[in-house]
RNA sequence: UGGGGCGUCGCCAAGCGGUAAGGCACCGGAUUUUGAUUCCGGCAUUCCCAGGUUCGAAUCCUGGCGCCCCAG
């Protein structure tokens, strides 16, 4: 008896080969894509709308290719709840949200695996460019080989029980060997580009998401350097965020960058590169991988996405919270976002940056 | 309305008779499963205005205009 397997499918070709692969390596294959959000509910326009391939028939189209069995799933209210009403909210109280690694540990590893097992499935597979490794016990996400894929930060969240149902067949390869291979297994979505930006604001335009949930017009307030000397107004503090240098307008010796945002008084504090930099950060809602650690330990923090993670000292803290103090100090650390912690290429903990 | 200083791209700023540096901002592109960062490219036929001297002026002269400072 074939075990069964669930691939989660977003009509990409980086599903669409996990697919074929788990088909090749003899697994019973079920596809299921997510329907996420509503095009009216966020405002997208028809003409964006137009220009989108339509993730559920491409997966579809890719499932009748591979012959295997297809389901569409609607997570449009959970999502709505759990991804992009946070994500909304993180922007108003002066946070930067990062909504993939949310949707990671809330709706795929969540809702998601709950659907793949009630249909039977032993597992979950995914197009995430990571490796999951047995150590001892424990089962740790290691990066992928392809460090320039590498997407180890979005899912420092998951827990063993997510872990234990897992398949990351695409670790091993590099993104030109996938599409080699989608040409090979000839899928019909094999030459579709790449997708970036935050999946529900195709437009890239989260300003206009953010001020249509906020419904009140536009907060503007001031552009205030570090010193305390006004430069320049803005327009809505969510407008910006830790580390920000375009769209300041202000003329100055040197490049500025947004070093603080003061959301009671509508203040965007700017300053030199300078006053980005800062020596520690406190991480809380942690997650750990390993035997969560009770003393300081030496392990490599990642404070964003495509950054290489860099020396710290991990303090644990009570209520799941831990203190990093970086070896040299880190630019623009970000509330909103996740520090990752790794010993290696191996993800052992994360936390999200407060 | 006595004295001194200054007016060069949106901002800062080189240049001091030989045919407009640079930085910031801005725009475009590259990179990118978040927001940023970063990188590459573009960006004053023209130097407050009007005359003049020169083969040649942003650079010298004259006169305006506009700022700033010190006196009064």
């Amino acid at each position: 008896m074939k075990k069964r397997v669930v691939v989660a499918m977003s009509g990409g070709v980086d599903s669409s080969v996990t697919a074929a692969l788990m088909l090749e390596q003899g697994y019973d294959v079920i596809g299921l894509t997510m329907k996420l959000w509503d095009q009216h509910d966020i405002g997208i326009s028809d003409q964006v709308m137009a220009k989108l391939a339509d993730p559920a028939a491409d997966a579809r189209a890719v499932a009748d290719k591979l012959g295997i069995e297809h389901h569409v799933i609607d997570l449009k209210n959970d999502f709505r709840k759990r991804v992009i009403n946070p994500f909304c909210q993180d922007y108003f109280s002066g946070r930067t949200p990062n909504p993939c690694a949310l949707c990671n540990k809330q709706i795929k590893f969540g809702l998601l695996l709950d659907k793949a097992r009630e249909l039977g499935g032993e597992y979950l597979a995914t197009g995430h460019y990571v490796r999951l490794e047995n150590y001892g016990e424990r089962l740790l996400i290691r990066k992928a080989d392809d460090l320039k894929k590498d997407q180890s930060y979005f899912l420092f969240s998951l827990n063993q029980q997510q872990l234990s149902a897992c398949l990351f067949p695409l670790g091993q390869f590099n993104k030109e060997q996938i599409r080699a291979k989608a040409l090979e297994f000839d899928l019909p979505v094999a030459t579709k580009s790449e997708s970036q930006d935050i999946c529900f604001i195709p437009d890239g335009e989260y300003v206009r998401l953010i001020e249509q949930e906020h419904g009140t017009g536009r907060l503007s307030g001031e552009i205030v350097h570090i010193s305390g000397r006004v430069l320049g107004s803005h327009q809505g503090v969510y407008r910006y965020t830790i580390g920000q240098r375009k769209g300041l307008g202000i003329g100055w010796h040197e490049p500025l960058y947004v070093v603080g945002l003061n959301v009671q008084e509508k203040k965007v504090i700017v300053g030199e590169k300078p006053y980005l930099n800062k020596q520690e950060l406190i991480a809380v809602d942690c997650n750990w991988n390993i035997e969560p650690p009770v003393t300081p330990i030496k392990a490599a923090c990642r404070i964003r996405y495509r950054h290489f993670e860099v020396p710290a000292r991990l303090e644990p803290l009570a209520e799941n919270r831990a203190r990093v103090i970086f070896d040299h100090g880190q630019d623009g650390i970000t509330p909103g976002q996740a520090a990752v912690f790794y010993d290696g290429d191996l993800v052992i903990g994360g936390g999200w940056i407060e």
